[in-house]
RNA sequence: GGCGAGUUGGCGGAGUGGUGACGCAGCGGAUUGCAAAUCCGUGUACAUGAGUUCGAUUCUCAUACUCGCCUCCA
């Protein structure tokens, strides 16, 4: 069996993984809050967890891992966009979970194979925090509950920082009812115009953090083993689930191996709407961009670094998957090769699996090509459209078709009477309009039409 | 202020204690009437300083610079 090494946030070290139950992987991964459009950098997380996800179901068979991903639909910018538009929070929870499956599809993630709601564990996240209230972890504050930091032990672990040294940073929230400015909110009180539960500590609704807890422990019980998303839910997000997690459960549980991807930056620059390049992944797949584009962009660079979206890099991307879509189509489906699947065993060295499946091509293994890089979610059967000429799709008609295949005759017929100068100009009207040409020895061209091919420019050609 | 990451050839970007990927661009060649496309070939790069070592781009320490997170946006 494949041996796979990942890099655990939680020791700082590249590890063997050892599932705690090779018939049951169970990896979780926290999913978007959803009042919007996934942006791109939403889309990082989603793209390396699935060739994770992927690469599991490789090594220990698909129906031997579980994969669960939430969707946050409890939080003040859901309520803040009800306010906004009069809809109901359901309505437009429900539409963005639409968006956001639609999107993610696009970029050729497999969905997860649970996809827990918050709104739909109230009661385990109401029971959990009794529990670590039984045991003194947390406190009910003026309709508040708060988890009491200072009595967990080892707080700060996953992110190595000290209570102490956050402290001084001084960035928390200060409130009256809390002992220690540390303390974070398990549950807090609703007004009536905002979505609320009836709670032992009066109507309210939950923090931010014990959804991932409690909806993990329902899901998969007390241990688990893999535990995802990006790095800047490290800390304060991750540090609070581990907190109330092994507070309640005791030290050992929860998670076993904690991942974390890096952050995206578009053009050297942090992503931001401020800076006006901020955008979403639909606007991307509108702009032209094929999902699986952008999803080779994504596993070019690998997941523990900071990720630069460029357009040029897109283009490249683009140029190459166009070459292997090529020369795979009428390929039957060969294995993946060794080389790929060690690249990806070895922490999900998803770049070193790009270079693999290069040589391979160079190679013209075209049938291993199309099976390792389905490993990575890309030459799927069902992605490559995109890539085909314009005529293979059926969009170019009879006319145009046949406009073209007369001036191809006519040019052949002139270099045949060496009347280069009637052959140049009739190539250049091709070729300007988007045409690309294939000549062939004694024979005339081939050629094919990408999609931008100028139609009114080939008018002239009649 | 705290935490962390990075610095590799023109660009992107892996990796390795000793034969220095890969892609793009460039250059040379084949091919072509000329091109395009395609194919073949081609590049001693590893921030700086010191240390460890027979030997470091790779390990250690320091310095400089860049970047990210901790703050609505992942």
């Amino acid at each position: 069996m494949t041996e796979i090494k990942l890099y655990n946030t939680l020791t700082k070290t590249k590890e063997v993984f050892t599932p705690l139950d090779i018939d049951n992987v169970r990896m979780y991964v926290c999913g978007p809050t959803v009042y919007d459009r996934a942006h791109i950098g939403n889309a990082r997380p989603v793209v390396v967890f699935d060739v994770l996800f992927r690469l599991l179901r490789h090594v220990y068979g698909e129906d031997h891992v579980t994969y669960a991903r939430n969707f946050t639909d409890v939080d003040d910018k859901i309520n803040a966009k009800a306010e906004q538009t009069g809809r109901s929070i359901r309505d437009i929870t429900d539409e963005t979970i639409g968006w956001f499956l639609e999107d993610m599809g696009a970029l050729g993630a497999l969905e997860p194979d649970l996809a827990p709601r918050a709104t739909e564990y109230i009661p385990e996240m109401i029971a959990m925090i009794e529990e670590l209230i039984e045991k003194g972890f947390a406190y009910p504050a003026e309709g508040h509950v708060l988890f009491r930091v200072k009595e967990y032990q080892n707080y700060g672990k996953l992110s190595r920082r000290s209570l102490d040294d956050m402290i001084a940073g001084a960035r928390v929230e200060v409130a009256p009812y809390k002992e220690n400015p540390m303390d974070f909110v398990l549950w807090k009180p609703s007004s009536g115009d905002q979505p609320g539960w009836e709670s032992p500590w009066g109507y309210g609704r939950p923090g931010w953090h014990i959804e991932c807890s409690a909806m993990s422990h329902k899901l998969f019980g007390e241990k688990f083993d893999i535990h995802g998303g990006g790095l800047d839910l490290q800390f304060p997000h991750h540090e609070n689930e581990i907190a109330q997690s092994c507070a309640c459960y005791g030290e050992d549980t929860f998670a076993q191996v904690w991942m974390h991807n890096e952050m995206l930056q578009v053009e050297g620059k942090k992503m931001s709407k401020s800076l006006g390049n901020f955008f979403s992944v639909r606007e991307l797949l509108d702009q032209g961009y094929p999902g699986e584009v952008i999803r080779f962009v994504f596993l070019s660079t690998h997941y523990s670094k900071p990720m630069d979206w460029t357009e040029k890099k897109a283009k490249e991307a683009e140029a190459t998957l166009r070459k292997w879509h090529k020369a795979t189509t009428d390929i039957a489906i060969g294995i993946p090769s060794v080389g790929v699947i060690n690249a990806l065993a070895d922490d999900l060295n998803t770049h070193g699996a790009i270079t693999v499946c290069q040589k391979l091509y160079s190679k013209r293994d075209f049938a291993s090509l199309k099976a390792s890089a389905q490993m990575l979610g890309i030459l799927g059967a069902d992605q490559g459209d995109w890539a085909k000429s314009a005529d293979d799709r059926g969009i170019i008609n009879d006319d145009i078709r046949e406009i073209i295949t007369n001036a191809v005759f006519k040019r052949h017929n002139a270099k045949l009477q060496k009347d280069f100068a009637t052959s140049d100009s009739i190539r250049d009207l091709l070729t300007d309009a988007g045409v690309i040409l294939h000549d062939q020895k004694d024979k005339p061209a081939q050629w094919e039409i990408p999609d931008d091919v100028d139609v009114s420019k080939l008018e002239a050609l009649k």
